[in-house]
DNA sequence: GTCAGCCAAATTTTT
DNA sequence: TTTGGCTGAC
């Protein structure tokens, strides 16, 4: 596409914001009002006039953001060679090339949350302090540290005792990980934050290289993001920046929507250019999320509107019960799916993940397809992190982490009585784990957990040859020569998962390598280790969505239900001393309204079951706040009109003897699967399978007359 | 090495 | 209520 037809189709204000050559540029931008293909644009639109793609730097909060943006660049046919990445992303590789200036060895690993956590335990051990009194404490305040930039020395320069502890902790953690050679996730930006801030060197490097840095979802960032991409855009100016400050919701995890409410004042000569025209959601919709959002007192001033019809009131919905609630939601979603409309048009939001239990029970009983867009990432699953444990020796044999994992996995006789001899003599030796292992003979071992260890020592050793090769040889190999592979095969009847997940890896790897033929283990596992697992969900099918109001951001939906405005749950905090953390939720709130497009319902219930307790709950103050004249308010209460209620039917069939939770069925259009769950509500009998392609589909038993039962064998 | 049983903890979680 | 982690018995 060439430049003028780069300009084609949009709007005034977009049209300034992809224009804008030289000097910053921050574009707010309202929810729904194609942010995304101002910033796209505008990337190739840079790369056809003023400057050359792979001087072009376009940062992202995740993963699939990144790759979304990139495509949609890309098909604007501005080429291959932008970068187009994450924060975290951009600094592992850059942290990587300029490994010698910051201090790190070549090879480091990144540590990821949950082996964070295991490093965390253990900086409690050294410092010996009860683990359990402090353990969240440190988990949060470390990466706060982190996020502002603070290191151990700084930390403990603080007044009270328990900043003190927690910088004490904080030392030894950033010890442990020396040890392993490891980086966790905050260390990646705070360590190159602090690389440009102190080698002019590489700082120069790296504004050389990005001339023009382009950053999405700038209300997210921490102050390590913006000193890097400060440090990147001092000389030359040219950043824009986008984001919208009424959607910033992740202020607990250190984004400081300071950095885009103060843009306009760190760099002078800034343009501002506004996009609020919304293409998104209703008349109606917009005006109740803008009262909404009207709340927040220090706010920059922003008037969304829209072309867009009327549309039908925004409801609210008042339930006697949780479970009333979500049975409410679901039987109004399944009968306008019965009218038409499809699954996938509509979305429940709720602020907390345990509320989806309700919800699903109910979906049990109404046999309508839900998707739950969990947190649980590919990368976290036990299986690949136990392949990537045996990658990751191989390429930094100091990755203690990793070792202890793999040293048992699968078991070959490696107790714990061993492990903690090689423990000894390694703290003893002042060593790594893995010198200990290499030199079993010395640790005092019994003869046959010697023999064990030894033949463990030769796997590591005949792997770590292979760690120049491809990455796709590599767990290739380690899957096979570890012993995993015949231990996902031997399962597979039981648990398909692992098996099938390992296979997945090794495609992504090997995808991965034709992408980049150059690419090392190293790189891919620097890749892996990054990535989340958006990106390889497996089988759209048509179902409702289930999320918290996080998970929400960035998406949209025709029809939109967010369940439990209470008090206590959203907003979750609430008072005078919190008036931010009121602000923050009163943001949650709003972003999940303006996801809707047409239809929104927003309820609550006078009674909640928190913690197995049932309480009594108030509604929220955010329901106040909606206007009167947008909103209609729908009481199914005890109180209410609801006296019509259809009761559940009494159970029909109850077969429960002959299912169990791993039955394989076969249905005639969606093939094998498996029974992941079964409950009994109200009498009745429900499963919730599994098919090969990834559908979940819940069935009241009695209607499930499509499932029939297979063996094992049957399918080979 | 595995598993039942007990106790404590329970927002949100882009990487 | 549910979940995960830890402990002690086989």
């Amino acid at each position: 596409m060439n430049a003028d037809e780069l300009l084609r189709d949009l709007t005034e204000p977009q049209l300034e914001a992809v224009t804008h050559a030289e000097g910053p540029l921050l574009l707010l931008a309202g929810a729904g009002s194609g942010k995304t293909r101002a910033i796209t644009r505008r990337a190739a639109y840079l790369a056809a006039t003023v400057t050359r793609p792979w001087n072009v730097l376009a940062i992202t909060f995740t993963n699939k953001s990144a790759n979304e943006m990139k495509e949609r660049i890309v098909a604007l046919g501005a080429g291959e060679d932008m970068t187009v990445c994450t924060f975290h992303s951009l600094c592992a590789r850059s942290l990587r090339i300029h490994h010698e200036s910051a201090g790190l060895p070549p090879n480091f690993t990144i540590v990821d949350q949950a082996d964070r956590r295991q490093l965390i335990k253990k900086a409690l051990e050294r410092v010996q302090l009860a683990a359990e009194n402090w353990r969240a404490a440190a988990e949060t305040r470390i990466s706060r540290a982190k996020n502002a930039m603070q290191s151990p020395a700084e930390m403990a320069e603080a007044a009270g005792y328990d900043d003190k502890t927690v910088a004490r902790i904080y030392a030894a953690y950033e010890d442990i990980l020396a040890e392993n050679a490891g980086l966790d996730f905050d260390d990646l930006l705070f360590k190159l934050a602090r690389l440009l801030q102190e080698s002019e060197e590489v700082r120069c490097k790296l504004a050389d290289r990005f001339r023009y840095i382009l950053i999405d979802e700038y209300q997210d960032t921490n102050a390590a993001q913006y000193r890097i991409a400060h440090l990147i855009a001092r000389d030359h100016q040219n950043i824009m920046v986008t984001g919208d400050p009424d959607q910033s919701i992740y202020s607990w995890r250190g984004a400081d929507i300071g950095n885009i409410l103060s843009f306009e004042h760190d760099y002078p000569n800034t343009k501002t250019v506004r996009l609020e025209q919304n293409y998104r959601s209703t008349k109606s919709i917009l005006s109740a999320a803008s009262a909404l959002i009207d709340a927040n007192v220090g706010r920059k001033k922003k008037t969304l509107w829209t072309e867009n019809a009327e549309g039908m009131p925004v409801r609210v919905l008042t339930c006697d019960t949780g479970s009333l609630e979500a049975e409410r939601v679901v039987t109004e979603i399944a009968s306008l799916i019965a009218q038409g409309r499809r699954p996938s048009e509509f979305a429940i939001f709720y602020r907390t993940n345990a509320m989806s239990r309700a919800l699903e029970e109910a979906f049990f009983v109404s046999g309508v397809c839900y998707r739950i867009a969990r947190g649980t990432a590919f990368y976290a699953r036990k299986e690949i992190k136990d392949i990537l444990a045996y990658l990751r020796i191989m390429v930094n044999s100091a990755d203690t982490v990793a070792l202890e994992r793999a040293i048992n996995t699968p078991p070959r006789g490696i107790g714990k009585t061993t492990i903690n001899k090689l423990k000894q003599f390694a703290e003893q030796q002042g060593c790594p784990l893995y010198a200990a292992v290499m030199r079993f003979g010395e640790c005092g071992l019994s003869k046959r957990a010697e023999n064990c260890i030894k033949s463990f020592a030769e796997l590591l050793q005949t792997l770590q040859a292979l760690a120049d090769g491809s990455a796709r040889d590599a767990i290739e190999q380690a899957v096979s020569r570890s012993g995993l592979m015949a231990q996902f095969t031997e399962q597979k009847d039981v648990n398909p998962e692992p098996l099938a997940n390992a296979n997945e890896l090794v495609s992504a790897a090997e995808e991965f390598g034709r992408a980049n033929p150059e690419a090392t283990l190293l790189d891919w596992l620097t890749f892996a280790s990054l990535l989340g697992d958006e990106d390889l969900s497996r089988g759209q099918s048509e179902a409702v969505s289930l999320m918290t109001l996080h998970a929400a951001k960035g998406l949209e939906f025709p029809c939109v239900y967010i369940v439990g405005l209470e008090e206590g749950l959203l907003p979750m905090v609430r008072g005078a001393t919190d008036i931010d953390q009121e602000e923050e939720e009163r943001r949650l709130f709003f972003v999940g309204m303006t996801r809707a497009m047409e239809r929104l319902t927003v309820s609550h219930a006078v009674w909640r079951m928190v913690r197995g307790a049932t309480l009594r709950a108030t509604r929220s103050v955010f329901l106040d706040e909606l206007p009167g004249d947008e909103v209609e308010w729908v009481d199914r209460s005890r109180n209410g009109a609801d006296r019509n209620r259809r009761e559940p039917q009494a159970c029909v069939r109850d077969d429960l003897h002959l299912w169990a939770v791993g039955t394989l069925v076969r249905h005639p259009e969606y093939g094998i699967g498996q029974v992941m769950s079964m409950g009994r509500r109200a009498g009745r009998t429900h499963v919730n399978v599994r098919f090969e392609d990834g559908r979940e589909q819940p069935w009241l038993l009695e209607f499930a007359s499509d499932l029939e039962r297979v063996d094992f064998d049957e399918i080979g």
